[in-house]
RNA sequence: GCGCCUGUAGCUCAACGGAUAGAGCAUCUGACUUCUAAUCAGACGGUUGAAGGUUCGAUUCCUUCCGGGCGCGCCA
């Protein structure tokens, strides 16, 4: 089904054709038919008139008055207006209202049209490495990632999510050479990101002690023997090996763990070590094609475009011969692109690596993969309250395992404080579900690019604009719906809906623009959108809520406020869905 | 030094180049014998860091300056 805006579009350009103005020059956005800001003013708005007049060499006004008689939009609109320098206002009959409600209610997608050009797109998220533990400063790439593939698949495009978990650099190495000293394989079995990670804070902090600004020699021992102890691990050596296989399974086991708490689903986990056999050919071919150089004993790809690469070569290459981060990422890239050809790979990585991926894509482009589109999808960084990066090494950002059970057993006390009558599966239900929600509302409904300083109350907010608020809205639904049913009052949803109230058809109008937001969202991967939408929806119904009892009107209201709270109901949890949020029936 | 990001209400944040810059929190006033008050109605709160420029129109684009964060060859 076409949306109310595509309609609106198609009148217009008809209307635009008729007058026959002249549309070079001007950029195509212009003619969008937009929402209305100010409700005030109508429903839609074109705002084209304006930069269109000069073009023509007319005024806005007179250029928006020959428009409106060509414009055609009976059946959609009220009569249009022309308001203050040419904008042209649309207001939706009630009557077309009624009846595109009752569509979309009809509707599996919810109006929401599938993509004209599907692509193939790999996400690369959330990439976590094996030998660290899971901290708060994790649950970027993975709600943010999660998020941007769900909605990716919902718009028809053929997305494989992949985990390029990171299990084959240095800080791996540092924990095999560090776990026959410091090890605790008891601890291992209960938990093993932990003692990995603990190993890895020790040698970490061995490595890198400095005395006066330098390394003190002990450091600098600890690290050739890391290094060492790495390039074991890359020629095959069997304890290494041995020992690398059975950390990296143990922490694998629990990186799942916490995928399934978080509701995070991968398609592919092929880390780093996956690629390990393909380095030694891409160097080769890097060099035969005279895009590597020897420099300071390393390898680099040097850049000549974008300007700012040019004194930024990519390092592929250490000088003891073993490969870097940027080898196995071509290599990752090389793979993708024979195993599934997509049309963009799109990497959810926090934007202090933006230097990387620059290097990495022009690399890529260099190397002969210029078709394909990559993304470097960033975000801003979550900082300590001392407004400085978290920091696994260091050990003070919380634990990303404390800060789900706390979301969630908040959740379920304050649930079992608002309505004695739930059942303990019930409680547990709520408090995961609404627990784990806010997490990732509060994170995803902030703009992506923004650092934020972590709270824990501002992660386990359950008021205001906030994942248990929009939940509650479902519910509340739901609690209709069980009303009704109990009071035999469920029929058949009506062909069309009957509207007279303000907040009915100002319910309707916000459901109607889900399409619209979908796309916003999608543009450039703008996840709060989809959550803004969320938010003044939910607050639109409980307007409606307050305003228009449901189950107490007569028919046919009743059938169609009903209808309404479905509507209502399905919009929210579709969209809360692609934020990766659940939502539950009663709390 | 170079590059990227950023500066909006007391706090945390929104705002495809569009009309009177919006929410939440906090503060204050009200509303539960009502389809669930994790709610609602209202009040208070702004020189969008500063100055220029482009535009019919700038929080949004450009320039400069000021403040904050991050990155810059053998980590990932």
């Amino acid at each position: 089904m076409q949306t109310v805006q595509q309609q609106l579009q198609d009148k217009i350009n008809a209307a635009l054709l008729a007058v026959g103005v002249d549309l070079s020059g001007v950029s195509p956005d212009v003619f969008q038919v937009v929402p209305c800001a100010n409700a005030q003013f109508g429903d839609y708005q074109f705002n084209g008139a304006l930069p269109l007049a000069k073009a023509n060499k007319t005024n806005p006004r007179a250029l928006a008055q020959s428009l409106l008689e060509k414009l055609d939009v009976a059946g959609l609109c009220e009569a249009p207006e022309i308001a203050g320098p040419g904008f042209i206002n649309l207001r939706l009959t009630r009557e077309f209202l009624e009846s595109m409600a009752a569509q979309v209610l009809g509707d599996e997608r919810l109006g929401v049209p599938l993509t004209a050009t599907p692509r193939t797109v790999v996400v690369d998220y959330p990439s976590p490495n094996v030998a660290k533990p899971l901290h708060v400063g994790h649950i970027r790439t993975m709600f943010i990632g999660d998020a941007i593939a769900r909605l990716l698949r919902f718009a028809g495009h053929q997305v494989i999510s992949d985990d390029h978990i990171g299990d084959w650099g240095t800080p791996i190495g540092m924990v095999i050479w560090g776990w026959p000293r410091f090890g605790d394989e008891n601890f291992l079995g209960q938990n093993a990101l932990e003692a990995m990670g603990n190993v890895y804070k020790t040698v970490k902090a061995m490595t890198g002690a400095k005395e006066g600004g330098t390394l003190t020699p002990q450091a600098k021992e600890t690290l050739a023997a890391v290094r060492e102890e790495t390039a074991k691990l890359h020629r095959g050596d069997e304890q290494a090996l041995a020992l690398w296989k059975k950390l990296r399974d143990a922490s694998q086991v629990e990186i799942n763990a916490a995928y399934a708490q978080l509701g995070i689903k991968v398609d592919v986990t092929l880390g780093e070590s996956f690629y390990h056999e393909r380095l030694g050919n891409i160097i080769e071919d890097l060099k035969s094609k005279g895009l590597a150089l020897e420099s300071e004993g390393a390898l680099i790809v040097p850049f000549e475009e974008p300007l700012h690469l040019r004194d930024k070569p990519m390092l592929v290459q250490k000088s003891d011969g073993s490969f870097l981060y940027a080898t196995t990422d071509l290599a990752t890239i090389q793979y993708r692109m024979e195993t599934w050809a997509p049309d963009e790979m799109v990497y959810v990585v926090d934007a202090r690596q933006s230097d990387h991926f620059r290097q990495l894509f022009a690399a890529v482009k260099l190397w002969g993969f210029d078709k394909v589109s990559l993304k470097h999808i960033t975000f801003g960084t979550i900082l300590g309250e001392d407004g400085l990066p978290l920091k696994s090494r260091t050990g003070e950002s919380p634990k990303l395992s404390d800060l789900m059970s706390e979301a969630q057993s908040r959740a379920r006390a304050t649930a079992q404080e608002k309505n004695a009558e739930l059942s303990e599966e019930q409680l547990n239900e709520i408090g995961r579900v609404i627990g784990i929600g806010a997490l990732k509302y509060a994170d995803l409904s902030q703009n992506r690019v923004s650092d934020y300083i972590f709270s824990w109350d501002k992660m386990l907010a359950f008021q205001g604009n906030s994942a248990p608020y929009l939940i509650y809205a479902y519910v509340r639904v739901r609690s209709i719906f069980r009303r009704a049913q109990s009071e035999g009052l469920i029929t058949d949803l009506p062909e069309k809906l009957t509207l007279s109230e303000a907040a009915e058809l100002d319910l309707v109008k916000f459901i109607l623009r889900y399409p619209l937001e979908i796309e916003t969202a999608l543009g450039d991967y703008r996840i709060n959108a989809i959550s803004d939408y969320l938010f003044s929806l939910s607050q639109k119904f409980t307007a409606f809520y307050d305003a228009c009892p449901v189950v107490k009107s007569e028919s046919p209201q009743r059938e169609s406020r009903l209808a309404l709270c479905e509507l209502t109901a399905r919009v929210l949890k579709h969209g809360l869905n692609l934020l990766g949020i659940e939502t539950v029936e009663q709390m």
